[in-house]
RNA sequence: GGCGGGAUUCCAGAGCGGUCAAAUGGGUCCGGCUGUAAACCGGAUGGCUAUGCCUUCGAAGGUUCGAAUCCUUCUCCCGCCA
Protein backbone atom coordinates (compact mmCIF):
# COMPACT_ATOMS: atom_id res chain seq x y z
CA UNK A 1 0.00 0.00 0.00
CA UNK A 2 1.21 3.41 -0.81
CA UNK A 3 0.62 6.51 -1.14
CA UNK A 4 -0.65 7.35 -4.86
CA UNK A 5 -1.48 10.87 -5.24
CA UNK A 6 0.14 14.16 -4.74
CA UNK A 7 -2.82 15.45 -3.46
CA UNK A 8 -1.70 17.00 -0.18
CA UNK A 9 -5.42 15.92 1.45
CA UNK A 10 -5.34 12.20 -0.22
CA UNK A 11 -1.90 12.37 1.30
CA UNK A 12 -2.69 13.33 4.42
CA UNK A 13 -5.39 10.93 4.84
CA UNK A 14 -3.59 8.21 3.79
CA UNK A 15 -0.70 9.06 6.30
CA UNK A 16 -3.55 9.30 9.11
CA UNK A 17 -5.03 6.05 8.24
CA UNK A 18 -3.78 3.98 10.56
CA UNK A 19 -2.82 6.64 13.42
CA UNK A 20 -4.79 7.03 16.48
CA UNK A 21 -4.96 10.87 16.40
CA UNK A 22 -4.00 13.70 14.01
CA UNK A 23 -4.52 16.64 15.56
CA UNK A 24 -5.23 19.61 14.49
CA UNK A 25 -7.89 18.31 12.14
CA UNK A 26 -6.17 19.23 9.03
CA UNK A 27 -3.27 20.79 10.17
CA UNK A 28 -1.51 17.70 7.98
CA UNK A 29 -2.60 18.57 4.76
CA UNK A 30 -1.90 22.29 5.47
CA UNK A 31 1.43 21.34 6.16
CA UNK A 32 2.23 19.00 3.29
CA UNK A 33 0.26 21.79 1.14
CA UNK A 34 3.03 23.68 1.51
CA UNK A 35 5.21 21.81 -0.71
CA UNK A 36 8.43 21.43 0.99
CA UNK A 37 9.56 18.32 2.62
CA UNK A 38 8.64 18.12 6.34
CA UNK A 39 10.39 17.74 9.68
CA UNK A 40 8.95 15.00 11.72
CA UNK A 41 10.36 14.02 14.94
CA UNK A 42 10.71 11.08 17.20
CA UNK A 43 11.86 11.63 21.07
CA UNK A 44 13.36 8.57 21.76
CA UNK A 45 14.58 7.99 25.60
CA UNK A 46 17.47 5.26 25.83
CA UNK A 47 16.73 4.10 29.18
CA UNK A 48 15.75 0.24 27.63
CA UNK A 49 18.62 -0.48 25.23
CA UNK A 50 16.54 -3.10 23.03
CA UNK A 51 13.58 -1.73 21.10
CA UNK A 52 10.45 -3.67 20.92
CA UNK A 53 8.26 -4.55 18.51
CA UNK A 54 6.09 -1.60 19.99
CA UNK A 55 8.50 0.92 19.15
CA UNK A 56 8.07 -0.71 15.38
CA UNK A 57 4.78 1.04 15.23
CA UNK A 58 5.97 4.42 15.33
CA UNK A 59 9.01 4.14 13.48
CA UNK A 60 7.18 2.34 10.65
CA UNK A 61 5.02 5.71 10.39
CA UNK A 62 8.26 7.45 10.31
CA UNK A 63 8.99 5.33 7.38
CA UNK A 64 6.10 6.21 5.39
CA UNK A 65 6.96 9.97 6.09
CA UNK A 66 10.57 9.16 4.67
CA UNK A 67 9.29 7.33 1.80
CA UNK A 68 7.62 10.48 0.81
CA UNK A 69 10.49 13.11 0.80
CA UNK A 70 10.55 14.01 4.31
CA UNK A 71 12.83 14.29 6.97
CA UNK A 72 12.97 12.48 10.03
CA UNK A 73 14.50 13.76 13.02
CA UNK A 74 15.47 11.43 15.30
CA UNK A 75 15.99 12.74 18.81
CA UNK A 76 18.00 10.72 21.34
CA UNK A 77 17.11 11.62 24.84
CA UNK A 78 20.72 11.86 26.80
CA UNK A 79 19.07 14.74 28.22
CA UNK A 80 15.48 14.18 28.94
CA UNK A 81 16.56 10.73 29.99
CA UNK A 82 18.25 12.46 33.72
CA UNK A 83 14.30 13.30 34.09
CA UNK A 84 12.48 10.35 33.44
CA UNK A 85 9.31 10.74 31.77
CA UNK A 86 6.50 10.35 33.54
CA UNK A 87 4.32 9.24 31.41
CA UNK A 88 2.59 5.84 32.59
CA UNK A 89 4.33 5.73 35.67
CA UNK A 90 3.05 5.47 38.90
CA UNK A 91 5.98 5.82 40.46
CA UNK A 92 9.64 7.84 40.40
CA UNK A 93 11.83 6.56 37.83
CA UNK A 94 15.42 5.75 38.96
CA UNK A 95 17.99 7.92 36.95
CA UNK A 96 20.36 6.48 34.89
CA UNK A 97 24.33 7.32 34.42
CA UNK A 98 25.63 9.11 31.47
CA UNK A 99 27.86 6.07 30.44
CA UNK A 100 24.38 3.78 30.33
CA UNK A 101 22.85 6.20 28.33
CA UNK A 102 25.35 6.11 25.66
CA UNK A 103 25.31 2.71 25.38
CA UNK A 104 21.45 2.22 25.10
CA UNK A 105 21.01 5.06 22.76
CA UNK A 106 23.77 3.72 20.44
CA UNK A 107 21.95 0.09 20.28
CA UNK A 108 18.57 2.43 19.97
CA UNK A 109 19.92 3.83 17.08
CA UNK A 110 21.35 1.02 15.21
CA UNK A 111 18.10 -0.70 15.94
CA UNK A 112 15.76 1.88 14.79
CA UNK A 113 17.74 1.74 11.43
CA UNK A 114 16.30 -1.74 10.73
CA UNK A 115 13.36 0.26 9.66
CA UNK A 116 13.69 4.21 9.31
CA UNK A 117 16.17 4.65 5.61
CA UNK A 118 19.65 5.86 7.47
CA UNK A 119 19.48 8.15 4.59
CA UNK A 120 17.01 10.39 5.91
CA UNK A 121 17.32 11.00 9.32
CA UNK A 122 18.82 13.93 11.31
CA UNK A 123 19.76 12.11 14.98
CA UNK A 124 20.01 15.25 17.36
CA UNK A 125 21.23 15.09 21.14
CA UNK A 126 18.90 16.89 23.51
CA UNK A 127 21.46 17.16 25.88
CA UNK A 128 22.97 19.78 23.37
CA UNK A 129 20.32 22.47 24.05
CA UNK A 130 18.70 21.03 26.75
CA UNK A 131 21.70 22.07 29.57
CA UNK A 132 20.56 25.97 29.08
CA UNK A 133 21.62 28.90 31.32
CA UNK A 134 18.92 29.83 33.57
CA UNK A 135 17.51 32.44 31.95
CA UNK A 136 16.60 30.66 29.03
CA UNK A 137 14.83 27.95 31.38
CA UNK A 138 13.03 30.38 33.23
CA UNK A 139 11.80 31.50 29.73
CA UNK A 140 10.61 27.90 28.81
CA UNK A 141 8.89 27.49 32.42
CA UNK A 142 7.32 30.36 32.10
CA UNK A 143 5.60 29.14 29.10
CA UNK A 144 2.96 27.04 30.84
CA UNK A 145 1.09 26.95 34.36
CA UNK A 146 0.88 24.33 37.33
CA UNK A 147 -2.89 23.87 36.86
CA UNK A 148 -2.17 22.79 33.21
CA UNK A 149 0.41 20.59 33.82
CA UNK A 150 -0.96 18.53 36.54
CA UNK A 151 -4.12 18.39 34.59
CA UNK A 152 -2.38 15.32 33.05
CA UNK A 153 -3.77 12.20 34.03
CA UNK A 154 -0.36 10.42 35.18
CA UNK A 155 0.44 13.07 37.81
CA UNK A 156 -3.36 13.47 39.17
CA UNK A 157 -3.67 10.18 39.62
CA UNK A 158 -0.46 10.33 41.59
CA UNK A 159 -0.55 13.87 43.19
CA UNK A 160 -4.57 12.08 44.71
CA UNK A 161 -3.01 8.95 45.55
CA UNK A 162 -0.54 10.45 47.74
CA UNK A 163 2.25 9.29 45.89
CA UNK A 164 5.67 11.70 45.74
CA UNK A 165 5.82 13.10 41.95
CA UNK A 166 8.87 14.99 41.48
CA UNK A 167 9.80 19.09 40.80
CA UNK A 168 12.04 17.23 37.99
CA UNK A 169 9.65 15.07 36.36
CA UNK A 170 6.89 18.08 36.28
CA UNK A 171 9.37 19.53 34.46
CA UNK A 172 9.43 16.63 32.03
CA UNK A 173 6.85 17.84 29.30
CA UNK A 174 8.31 21.09 29.00
CA UNK A 175 11.41 19.86 27.67
CA UNK A 176 10.39 17.30 25.29
CA UNK A 177 8.15 19.95 24.15
CA UNK A 178 11.14 21.99 24.42
CA UNK A 179 12.61 19.51 22.09
CA UNK A 180 10.31 20.91 19.08
CA UNK A 181 11.68 23.87 19.33
CA UNK A 182 14.86 23.04 19.26
CA UNK A 183 14.50 21.24 15.77
CA UNK A 184 11.71 23.17 14.34
CA UNK A 185 9.45 20.11 14.15
CA UNK A 186 6.72 20.23 11.69
CA UNK A 187 5.25 16.76 12.99
CA UNK A 188 5.66 14.81 15.92
CA UNK A 189 5.04 11.50 16.46
CA UNK A 190 4.17 8.94 19.68
CA UNK A 191 2.00 6.99 20.94
CA UNK A 192 -1.13 7.25 22.18
CA UNK A 193 0.14 7.59 26.31
CA UNK A 194 2.42 10.65 24.47
CA UNK A 195 -0.74 12.68 23.72
CA UNK A 196 -0.41 15.39 26.20
CA UNK A 197 3.31 15.77 25.69
CA UNK A 198 3.05 16.11 21.94
CA UNK A 199 0.76 18.33 22.66
CA UNK A 200 2.92 20.30 25.16
CA UNK A 201 5.28 20.62 22.05
CA UNK A 202 2.84 22.11 20.10
CA UNK A 203 1.47 25.25 22.97
CA UNK A 204 5.41 25.68 23.70
CA UNK A 205 6.61 25.95 19.59
CA UNK A 206 4.00 28.46 19.43
CA UNK A 207 4.84 30.19 22.89
CA UNK A 208 8.16 30.37 21.26
CA UNK A 209 6.96 32.12 17.77
CA UNK A 210 7.14 29.09 15.68
CA UNK A 211 4.57 27.24 13.81
CA UNK A 212 2.93 24.46 16.34
CA UNK A 213 3.69 20.67 15.07
CA UNK A 214 1.16 18.87 14.12
CA UNK A 215 0.98 15.25 16.29
CA UNK A 216 0.35 12.26 14.65
CA UNK A 217 -0.38 9.32 17.36
CA UNK A 218 0.18 5.57 16.91
CA UNK A 219 -1.96 3.16 18.77
CA UNK A 220 -0.16 0.96 21.64
CA UNK A 221 0.73 -2.75 20.76
CA UNK A 222 -0.29 -4.59 23.29
CA UNK A 223 2.40 -7.45 24.86
CA UNK A 224 2.59 -10.92 24.16
CA UNK A 225 0.27 -11.74 27.21
CA UNK A 226 -2.52 -10.34 25.58
CA UNK A 227 -3.34 -7.77 27.98
CA UNK A 228 -1.17 -5.10 28.81
CA UNK A 229 1.09 -2.86 26.71
CA UNK A 230 4.01 -4.33 25.21
CA UNK A 231 7.10 -3.15 27.60
CA UNK A 232 10.37 -4.59 28.65
CA UNK A 233 9.88 -4.25 32.34
CA UNK A 234 6.50 -6.10 32.37
CA UNK A 235 8.02 -9.08 30.01
CA UNK A 236 5.22 -9.25 27.67
CA UNK A 237 8.00 -8.13 24.53
CA UNK A 238 9.49 -9.24 21.27
CA UNK A 239 12.64 -7.02 20.95
CA UNK A 240 13.57 -6.70 17.53
CA UNK A 241 16.93 -7.84 17.48
CA UNK A 242 16.08 -11.15 19.03
CA UNK A 243 16.92 -14.40 16.54
CA UNK A 244 13.68 -15.60 15.02
CA UNK A 245 13.36 -18.64 16.99
CA UNK A 246 12.16 -15.91 19.55
CA UNK A 247 10.14 -13.65 17.47
CA UNK A 248 8.84 -16.85 16.06
CA UNK A 249 8.28 -18.46 19.25
CA UNK A 250 6.62 -15.61 21.10
CA UNK A 251 4.68 -14.75 18.53
CA UNK A 252 2.73 -18.03 18.56
CA UNK A 253 2.03 -18.01 22.33
CA UNK A 254 0.18 -14.35 21.51
CA UNK A 255 -3.71 -14.89 22.97
CA UNK A 256 -5.64 -15.70 20.15
CA UNK A 257 -7.96 -12.33 20.71
CA UNK A 258 -5.17 -10.15 20.46
CA UNK A 259 -4.04 -11.88 17.22
CA UNK A 260 -6.57 -9.22 15.39
CA UNK A 261 -4.73 -5.81 16.91
CA UNK A 262 -1.17 -7.49 15.81
CA UNK A 263 -2.29 -7.76 12.37
CA UNK A 264 -3.71 -4.30 12.00
CA UNK A 265 -1.47 -2.47 14.32
CA UNK A 266 1.78 -4.39 13.12
CA UNK A 267 0.99 -5.15 9.53
CA UNK A 268 -1.37 -2.73 8.54
CA UNK A 269 -3.86 -4.95 7.84
CA UNK A 270 -6.93 -7.11 8.45
CA UNK A 271 -6.46 -10.65 10.21
CA UNK A 272 -7.19 -13.00 7.23
CA UNK A 273 -10.46 -14.34 7.84
CA UNK A 274 -9.87 -17.46 5.66
CA UNK A 275 -7.25 -18.32 7.93
CA UNK A 276 -7.84 -20.24 10.90
CA UNK A 277 -6.32 -18.37 14.11
CA UNK A 278 -3.21 -21.28 14.20
CA UNK A 279 -2.64 -20.47 10.64
CA UNK A 280 -3.18 -16.85 10.64
CA UNK A 281 -0.96 -16.95 14.01
CA UNK A 282 1.78 -18.61 11.93
CA UNK A 283 1.76 -16.82 8.98
CA UNK A 284 2.08 -13.34 11.44
CA UNK A 285 4.90 -15.50 13.16
CA UNK A 286 6.50 -16.07 9.77
CA UNK A 287 6.03 -12.34 9.22
CA UNK A 288 7.58 -10.71 11.31
CA UNK A 289 10.94 -13.17 12.02
CA UNK A 290 11.25 -12.17 8.28
CA UNK A 291 11.00 -8.39 8.91
CA UNK A 292 13.18 -8.53 11.65
CA UNK A 293 15.53 -11.63 11.14
CA UNK A 294 15.91 -11.44 7.61
CA UNK A 295 14.21 -12.73 4.89
CA UNK A 296 13.53 -16.83 4.92
CA UNK A 297 14.34 -16.18 9.11
CA UNK A 298 10.69 -16.71 9.02
CA UNK A 299 10.36 -20.10 6.99
CA UNK A 300 13.07 -21.81 9.49
CA UNK A 301 11.79 -20.85 12.66
CA UNK A 302 9.09 -22.16 11.67
CA UNK A 303 10.20 -25.05 10.10
CA UNK A 304 12.68 -25.46 13.84
CA UNK A 305 9.84 -24.36 15.85
CA UNK A 306 7.86 -27.31 14.47
CA UNK A 307 10.61 -29.88 15.20
CA UNK A 308 11.30 -28.78 19.10
CA UNK A 309 7.91 -27.48 20.17
CA UNK A 310 5.49 -29.97 18.02
CA UNK A 311 7.14 -33.16 16.90
CA UNK A 312 9.64 -32.93 20.22
CA UNK A 313 12.72 -33.41 18.39
CA UNK A 314 16.61 -32.07 19.14
CA UNK A 315 16.92 -28.93 17.46
CA UNK A 316 19.11 -28.57 13.92
CA UNK A 317 22.26 -26.88 15.68
CA UNK A 318 23.09 -27.18 19.30
CA UNK A 319 25.68 -25.81 21.35
CA UNK A 320 28.20 -28.21 22.76
CA UNK A 321 29.97 -28.44 25.97
CA UNK A 322 33.28 -29.84 26.82
CA UNK A 323 33.56 -32.07 29.47
CA UNK A 324 37.24 -33.31 30.94
CA UNK A 325 36.15 -36.99 31.26
CA UNK A 326 39.77 -36.65 33.92
CA UNK A 327 38.70 -39.47 36.28
CA UNK A 328 36.15 -41.64 34.17
CA UNK A 329 32.63 -40.80 35.68
CA UNK A 330 30.54 -37.41 35.42
CA UNK A 331 28.87 -35.90 38.28
CA UNK A 332 25.58 -35.50 36.76
CA UNK A 333 24.06 -32.35 38.71
CA UNK A 334 27.69 -30.32 38.35
CA UNK A 335 27.15 -31.38 34.32
CA UNK A 336 23.77 -30.08 34.39
CA UNK A 337 24.39 -27.10 36.35
CA UNK A 338 27.43 -25.87 34.10
CA UNK A 339 25.07 -26.95 30.68
CA UNK A 340 22.43 -24.71 31.44
CA UNK A 341 24.14 -22.04 33.85
CA UNK A 342 22.20 -23.03 36.33
CA UNK A 343 22.65 -23.92 40.39
CA UNK A 344 23.73 -27.10 41.04
CA UNK A 345 20.65 -27.18 43.61
CA UNK A 346 18.37 -26.03 40.76
CA UNK A 347 19.81 -29.00 38.47
CA UNK A 348 19.66 -31.51 41.08
CA UNK A 349 15.68 -30.30 42.04
CA UNK A 350 14.81 -30.38 37.92
CA UNK A 351 16.79 -33.63 37.69
CA UNK A 352 13.73 -34.95 39.85
CA UNK A 353 11.32 -33.91 38.14
CA UNK A 354 12.36 -35.49 35.22
CA UNK A 355 13.13 -32.29 33.64
CA UNK A 356 16.27 -33.56 32.22
CA UNK A 357 17.01 -36.17 29.38
CA UNK A 358 19.77 -37.74 28.24
CA UNK A 359 19.36 -38.29 24.08
CA UNK A 360 15.59 -38.08 24.79
CA UNK A 361 15.30 -40.18 28.17
CA UNK A 362 14.71 -38.82 31.33
CA UNK A 363 17.56 -39.43 33.50
CA UNK A 364 15.97 -40.13 37.10
CA UNK A 365 16.55 -38.06 40.61
CA UNK A 366 18.75 -40.86 41.93
CA UNK A 367 21.34 -40.83 38.47
CA UNK A 368 24.48 -38.63 39.92
CA UNK A 369 27.28 -40.36 38.52
CA UNK A 370 27.55 -41.81 34.84
CA UNK A 371 30.72 -43.23 33.04
CA UNK A 372 32.25 -40.33 31.01
CA UNK A 373 32.20 -42.85 27.97
CA UNK A 374 29.17 -43.08 27.89
CA UNK A 375 28.51 -39.52 27.49
CA UNK A 376 30.17 -38.40 24.59
CA UNK A 377 28.11 -37.08 21.63
CA UNK A 378 24.85 -37.38 23.10
CA UNK A 379 22.51 -34.62 23.97
CA UNK A 380 21.32 -33.49 27.30
CA UNK A 381 17.74 -31.49 27.46
CA UNK A 382 16.95 -29.44 30.28
CA UNK A 383 13.51 -29.03 30.16
CA UNK A 384 11.16 -29.02 26.74
CA UNK A 385 13.50 -26.24 24.76
CA UNK A 386 17.15 -26.14 26.21
CA UNK A 387 19.35 -28.61 24.96
CA UNK A 388 23.19 -29.05 24.88
CA UNK A 389 25.68 -31.57 23.06
CA UNK A 390 28.42 -33.15 25.57
CA UNK A 391 32.05 -33.74 24.19
CA UNK A 392 34.11 -35.36 26.64
CA UNK A 393 37.71 -34.32 26.66
CA UNK A 394 41.07 -35.39 27.22
C1' G B 1 10.58 22.46 61.78
C1' G B 2 7.10 18.93 64.73
C1' C B 3 4.78 14.01 65.14
C1' G B 4 4.28 9.18 63.41
C1' G B 5 5.12 4.67 60.09
C1' G B 6 8.51 1.59 57.53
C1' A B 7 13.11 -1.16 55.28
C1' U B 8 12.07 -9.31 54.93
C1' U B 9 14.23 -14.07 50.18
C1' C B 10 13.15 -12.07 42.07
C1' C B 11 8.57 -8.73 43.26
C1' A B 12 4.44 -7.80 46.58
C1' G B 13 3.68 -9.06 51.47
C1' A B 14 3.22 -12.21 56.35
C1' G B 15 6.27 -13.19 60.48
C1' C B 16 7.27 -9.94 66.03
C1' G B 17 12.58 -14.52 70.96
C1' G B 18 13.24 -20.97 69.67
C1' U B 19 8.82 -25.31 65.91
C1' C B 20 12.16 -19.80 60.22
C1' A B 21 15.68 -20.90 54.56
C1' A B 22 11.12 -17.82 56.64
C1' A B 23 3.28 -18.14 55.35
C1' U B 24 0.48 -16.44 51.04
C1' G B 25 0.11 -14.32 46.09
C1' G B 26 2.72 -12.95 41.61
C1' G B 27 6.84 -14.26 38.71
C1' U B 28 10.08 -18.07 37.24
C1' C B 29 11.30 -23.27 36.46
C1' C B 30 9.81 -28.63 35.79
C1' G B 31 5.86 -32.05 34.51
C1' G B 32 0.86 -33.14 32.18
C1' C B 33 -2.35 -31.50 28.39
C1' U B 34 -2.37 -28.59 23.68
C1' G B 35 -2.00 -25.71 17.15
C1' U B 36 1.40 -22.69 20.73
C1' A B 37 6.60 -20.79 24.61
C1' A B 38 -1.22 -19.55 25.50
C1' A B 39 -5.09 -21.34 28.89
C1' C B 40 -5.82 -25.03 32.47
C1' C B 41 -4.02 -28.72 36.11
C1' G B 42 0.06 -30.76 39.35
C1' G B 43 4.90 -29.94 41.54
C1' A B 44 9.18 -27.03 42.66
C1' U B 45 11.41 -22.34 43.87
C1' G B 46 18.76 -19.42 48.92
C1' G B 47 23.59 -21.98 48.11
C1' C B 48 26.62 -26.28 48.56
C1' U B 49 29.31 -33.43 45.19
C1' A B 50 24.16 -32.45 50.65
C1' U B 51 19.96 -37.34 55.85
C1' G B 52 24.50 -32.55 56.94
C1' C B 53 26.93 -27.79 56.34
C1' C B 54 27.09 -22.49 54.86
C1' U B 55 24.95 -17.60 53.82
C1' U B 56 20.20 -14.46 53.88
C1' C B 57 15.45 -10.76 56.80
C1' G B 58 18.60 -2.09 55.26
C1' A B 59 24.03 -1.33 57.95
C1' A B 60 27.04 -1.72 62.33
C1' G B 61 27.17 -2.97 67.28
C1' G B 62 24.71 -5.13 71.78
C1' U B 63 21.28 -8.33 75.10
C1' U B 64 20.35 -13.78 75.16
C1' C B 65 21.81 -20.69 75.71
C1' G B 66 19.20 -18.89 71.13
C1' A B 67 17.35 -12.89 67.28
C1' A B 68 14.07 -11.59 60.94
C1' U B 69 11.86 -10.95 65.80
C1' C B 70 14.40 -7.17 71.84
C1' C B 71 18.02 -2.69 72.71
C1' U B 72 21.56 1.25 70.68
C1' U B 73 23.51 4.05 66.76
C1' C B 74 23.56 4.91 61.54
C1' U B 75 21.60 5.05 56.35
C1' C B 76 17.49 5.39 53.24
C1' C B 77 12.21 5.68 52.30
C1' C B 78 7.08 7.15 53.43
C1' G B 79 2.72 9.64 55.76
C1' C B 80 0.42 13.59 58.56
C1' C B 81 0.88 18.65 60.45
C1' A B 82 3.54 23.35 59.65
Amino acid sequence: MTATSDDPATTAAWLTRNAVEALPGGGLEAKLARGRPLRVKLGVDPTAPDLTLGHTVVLQKLREFQDLGHTVVLIIGDGTTRVGDPSGRSSTRPMLSEAEIETNARTYQEQAFKILDPERVEVRHNADWLMMEMPDLFRLLSATTVAHIIEREDFATRLAAGTPVSMLELLYPLLQAYDSVAVKADVELGGTDQTFNLLMGRDIQRAYGQDGQVILTMPLLVGTDGEKKMSKSVGNYIGVSEPASEIYGKTLSLPDAALGAWYTTLLDRDLPAALGPRDAKRALARELADRFAGQGAGAAAEAEFDRVHVRHEVPDQLPELDWPASDGSVHVPALVARAFSVSSSEARRTLAQGGIKLDGDALGGETLDLPATELDGRVLQFGKRRFVRIRISG
